[in-house]
RNA sequence: GCCGACGUAGCUCAGUGGUAGAGCAACGCUUUCGUAAAGCGUAGGUCGGUGGUUCGAAUCCACUCGUCGGCUCCA
């Protein structure tokens, strides 16, 4: 007898079992004393056991992650010169990369899915075994598995494990699921270009998008709810909001505010100034283009020369600004400023143009023309910590004030091994790395360390907001900024007398509007909060008899600043409902014959119905209060 | 930039070598109506662009522009 832990109970079980004697039908795998194991794993004396489902996410990544080995048994009984690169699980499903002689298809999707369904019918075993490193080296080789060969060639170890169901075989940690036939339904869902090893300058491999679950069911609750997801996308809700155009003759990347979006941009806008003149921000412009000099002078014309724009004047060469650093820089730098003076915080929505490659812009979320909600926070390093924590309340008081209940915050840090990579001593940089993580730990915000991931120029933090698709785009960034200080020179004279070099911290708090509003438009699918929407009421007559009360109740709302439409036309009154209840307006004043004689409105609330009527008056009182609440 | 898919009326889409279609939207007339689509009619497209194959091209081929999904990059 041996004696184990399971799911925290003490128990004496059989010797020479193994888990999957003892396995419950839907484990998927194990913990054993906290390490992932296959359900081929022997039980041995003391073994604290812990059943992996696919409600666990290091479940769901075995899982997904056998579900992309099957696929790859499927590509090579079909393809058998296509050589196998990597194939892991990703956050939602798994991908396979393979260098193939021609692309695949979708016919070729097809044909591999229903070899996977032959594979998992077989309910084949997967095995683990392990191998001297020389002798795969010799089977990889001998089967032209380049890409293989370089993975192994990385490995260290004498002996490495491989998973092999049947005749496929993979080089890999594992673990895995025990047999292909645990892997209920799946559905192959895209082909993509992949470099290897991300590097542009490697050969292109063809990847393959994959998602899978235990049942069929769970499979097709998640393929609706991709589908779901798909009519929130901003560019599909903007054809009925109408905020904003993008045109092949004006470009790609470059976006036209309509009406209704430029007043949303003002509401964002107003918002955002109030905030900032309240916490001691003081407002600058900056030129749209300047002078090469000053680009390189803040070395944008050196290391950021093939994103930028460029024109010349009189012979002279200009870019059109990437970014407003430069411009508050110079600011900064033309007088001279004393420790007294400090902290100076320069904010700017500043537009700026970016030449963005051609095959990623994409919407609102990545175009070529944006105003980033730019500040440079100048200051010693003392008054760093008091800044960045400022800061950071500004990100959260505003993501919370917009709505945004769910964040992703990453700090990036640098590389401690190669210090010669970034501008700044190491002083500085631990001075500034303490700060940031302090900040984020004394504020509570749970985050992700991201080793090695700072700029060159200086540590940061970044908060992600999530699109309609689950993937997460930048919203706010604080990055401190030991470059720009340098190449400009920028300094302060202290309390000693002496020259200083002044600390900037460069943050953004939406991120740019266009991205900040292409993510508003699908966190509310829309259905904008009345502070937001860019037409707060629509005033509908039921026939023309209330056309000149309409008018009257219509000024009024306008006098009072409520944002208004009307529609006096001649259509029933029930399909100019639908037609701004499809416009997501959030309130409509129904006027009829009724509402005329007894001098009221009938308020119909977006998405909810009529809610009676009331006097003008109090309906006013009551969006005022709702637009305040900003709900 | 690279890989793949796609591009027909303002929108959603049908049309696979033989005279460009539907619904919605627009416009006109009729209708004056009470909480998600009134009726009739009119107009609207060199089928993303250029070139080629063909007696004939929305349809086949090449190039190009754009969009979408990825890679890479990033606010």
């Amino acid at each position: 007898m041996v004696k184990i832990t399971l799911d925290g109970v003490l128990q004496d079980v059989e010797e020479g079992l193994r888990l999957r004697d003892l396995a419950p039908d839907e484990a998927l795998a194990a913990q054993i004393n906290g390490t992932a194991v296959g359900l081929s794993a022997p039980v041995e004396d003391y073994a604290e056991i812990r059943w992996l489902t696919f409600a666990d996410e290091k479940g769901r990544e075995i899982f997904w992650h056998s579900s992309s080995h099957l696929m790859a048994h499927a590509v090579k009984k079909l393809f058998p010169r296509a050589r196998l690169a990597i194939g892991p699980a990703i956050d939602e499903g798994f991908y396979y990369d393979f260098e193939v002689d021609a692309p695949f298809s979708d016919k070729d999707l097809e044909k591999i899915e229903s070899e996977m369904h032959k594979l998992t019918s077989q309910a084949l075993p997967i095995r683990r075994r392990i191998f001297p490193k020389a002798k795969l080296e010799h089977y990889y080789r001998f089967s032209g598995e380049d890409l293989k060969l370089e993975l192994l060639a990385e490995i260290t170890d004498e002996d490495v494990s491989v998973y092999e169901q049947d005749e496929f075989l993979d080089l890999c940690r594992g673990p895995h699921l025990d047999d292909t036939s645990k892997i209920g339904a799946f559905k192959l869902l895209s082909v993509a270009g992949a470099y290897w090893r991300g590097d542009e300058n490697r050969q292109m491999l063809q990847r393959i998008y994959g998602i899978s679950f235990p049942s069929r069911q769970e499979l097709e609750d998640y393929l609706r709810r991709l589908e779901e997801a798909k009519a929130s996308d901003h560019r599909i809700l903007n054809r009925k909001l109408e905020l904003f155009d993008i045109y092949e003759d004006v470009g790609p990347g470059l976006v036209l505010w309509k009406p209704k979006g430029t007043i949303l941009r003002k509401v964002i806008t107003d918002f955002w100034t109030t905030e900032h003149l309240k916490r001691g921000y003081q407002l600058v412009t900056s030129p749209h283009i300047a002078r090469a000099e000053l680009w390189k002078i803040s070395g944008h014309y050196d290391y950021y020369k093939e994103n930028m724009f460029f024109t010349s004047i009189e012979d002279h060469e200009y870019a059109i600004k990437p970014m407003n650093c430069p411009g508050h820089m110079m600011l900064y730098q033309s007088t001279k400023h004393s420790y007294r003076e400090l902290p100076i915080r320069y904010a700017e929505l500043g537009t700026v143009y970016r030449n963005e490659r051609s095959g990623v812009v994409q919407g609102l979320l990545r175009v070529r023309g944006f105003t980033i909600d730019d500040a440079h926070i100048f200051c010693t390093p003392e008054q760093a910590p008091s800044e960045v924590s400022d800061v950071l309340d500004l990100c959260l008081f505003t993501i919370d004030a917009f709505g945004y209940k769910e964040i992703k915050v990453e700090l990036s840090l640098w590389d401690p091994q190669k210090p010669e990579k970034y501008a700044g001593t190491p002083e500085k940089w631990g001075h500034a790395q303490q700060v940031l993580e302090q900040v984020l730990a004394d504020k509570g915000v749970p985050f992700k360390r991201m080793d090695g991931e700072a700029a060159f120029y200086g540590p940061k933090i970044d908060i992600k907001l999530l699109d309609a698709l689950g993937r997460p785009w930048q919203a706010s960034t604080i990055q401190f900024d030991f470059n720009l200080p340098e190449r400009f020179g920028l300094i302060y004279v202290a309390e000693d007398g002496a020259e200083h070099e002044v600390r900037v911290i460069h943050r953004a708090v939406l991120g740019s509007m266009e991205r900040f509003i292409g993510g508003l438009i699908e966190f509310y699918m829309g259905n904008f909060p009345l502070w937001l929407a860019p037409y707060q009421v629509a005033v509908l007559t039921v026939t023309d008899a209330s056309k000149e009360y309409g008018a009257e109740v219509a000024t009024e709302l306008i006098d009072t600043g409520i944002r208004t439409v009307t529609d006096f036309s001649s259509e029933k009154i029930g399909a100019k409902i639908r037609k701004f209840e499809n416009e997501k307006v959030p309130y409509m004043l129904v006027l009829g014959e009724r509402e005329v004689k007894e001098g009221t409105v009938t308020l119909r609330r977006h998405r909810v119905g009529d809610m009676g009527s009331f006097s003008l008056p109090d309906v006013i009182r009551r969006l005022k209060k709702e637009i305040k609440q900003r709900r």
